[in-house]
DNA sequence: TTGCTCCTCACGTCACGTGAGGTGGC
DNA sequence: TTGCTCCTCACGTCACGTGAGGTGGC
């Protein structure tokens, strides 16, 4: 004999708007206990009062209805707080790169940040270990500690052979579509043998122009945009695709960072 | 004789998708420094760089285009600062929230928080000095300040007169479409000169059921699930707007709060 | 000349909000 | 019986993303 409340009883109850929760019945987030079969009208038990606030509080949190859902239906508890806790710190890193933007924006803005110097370098053709993907922008991070750390593995037997940074190729279309082919790779001097997702590529050599960025991955675009200014000024933009060596390891705090950008160019090799 | 470039070169040295480029033209947020007339090409200026950065910022901290647009066409840096200062308030506030937020949800998950106990009261009808609107949800803190603060204004000479706490009446609308009138109001014990938005009303007696929230309003979902619950099960539920008094000011530290939620109800009065 | 870049519609996405127009319960 | 609550479409909002189908520049 569970109490039962109209739509608009539980929308008091729980906060949530009258559309919102016509909307949730609609997704199946959170249905009703019984509906009217012949008006259509809704009656919420007062024990779904409790999920409810639950899914408030999410939604609070930004989290999209789907996940929501997920972790509602987890079979056991250690599954449910597993997401939970994935979600939540998920928000810490957004509050930790949220300060990180209002820091880097109050510096555009007071402005007279020194331009960065531009280098010239040509480089050599290179072996390296790889992994290769069409990676989405904001899971950019994500997927480069990934795939650097697997790659890491085909190097645990062999400490000597890595000759070079970490270091990643970014297709154009990355940058125009946020979504596009990304190469991470690790330069070796002989090859090795490699599993999973690793293989064994040839870097081509290049003329590159390269800037070096210190700092969070947020504000390397203020290196693409000193660099890929220097470069558009020149008229000397060569195809290619453009590289980032990671001089500090990408998974280290974010403040210690030390990138380099590198962009193709055509120059005569007489002003290298 | 400044360089000029394609959306995709800019939308490499800025980071912003060229989606997202051409959506700013069409909202006359970034407009490019020249179309060709003919092919209609986009051509931006190696100087419009840094705003691109600004606003990809701001974008990140969920600043709307319109606002964006507002602040970049501020017309001295005065008036740009403010607007900016504003938002990165707001974010902070934001910030705050979702950090209570997410005790609040921890906390719920565990379960194992006692039930508020309810209490009867029968209320006589009392003169008030109020300002009524018409409040959306997510400006209903705001407001609530807002609407005080000019109240206290009207006590200011007769600071003997009041005779209650702070209050409001929120109507069923507010809860069900998160839009809807709002009554704020402080008890007097006799009338006293009101200019601007303030008032004189009478607010009604009525019986009520009423539960004590100590602590952030984020969490008065508690409050009135508890509350509503009690009610319903009972059937005693009346017409009526529901009732807050703010024992401790609205202006205070959210966790020092201490906050009467009121339902109205119809009891037999032998019960009361 | 090829193909790569760029163009403009038109429609989709997400989580609802906004009416319109109509029925049901106390 | 009134009017208040609830119902279901259908469409709008915001900031783009996703193709389709087509043209222009090196």
């Amino acid at each position: 004999m569970s109490t039962l409340l109209s739509i608009g009883e539980f929308s008091r109850l729980t906060h949530l708007s009258v559309k919102a929760l016509r909307h949730y019945d609609d997704v199946g987030l959170l249905q009703p206990a019984d509906v009217d079969a012949s008006s259509g009208y809704r009656r919420y038990a007062a024990a779904q009062v409790p999920v409810a606030h639950v899914i408030r509080r999410f939604r609070d949190l930004d989290m999209p209805l789907d996940r929501i859902r997920t972790v509602l239906e987890a079979p056991d508890a250690s599954a449910r707080d597993e997401a939970i806790i994935s979600h939540l710190q998920h928000m810490e890193s957004i509050l930790e790169e949220t300060q990180a933007t209002v820091a880097s924006l109050r510096a555009l803005l007071q402005g007279g940040e020194p331009t960065l110097p531009v280098e010239y370098r040509s480089v050599t053709g290179l072996r390296a270990i790889a992994i290769r993907g069409t990676v989405e922008w904001d899971d950019t991070h994500h997927w480069l500690v990934g795939a650097l750390t697997e790659l890491y593995g085909a190097l645990a037997d062999r400490p000597d052979a890595r000759c070079g940074p970490d270091a990643a190729l970014y297709s154009p279309e990355f940058f125009e579509a946020h979504t596009g082919e990304v190469i991470a790779y690790v330069p070796v001097m002989t090859d090795l043998p490699v599993t999973g997702r690793a293989e064994l590529v040839d870097i081509p050599g290049a003329d590159l122009a390269v800037i070096l960025h210190e700092g969070p991955f947020d504000d390397l675009d203020k290196a693409y945009g000193a660099l890929g200014t220097f470069v558009a000024e020149r008229a000397i933009g060569a195809d290619g695709p453009i590289r980032e060596h990671y001089l500090v390891s990408v998974a280290d705090d974010p403040a210690d960072l030390r990138t380099e950008v590198a962009w193709p160019v055509s120059v005569a090799r007489s002003n290298g």
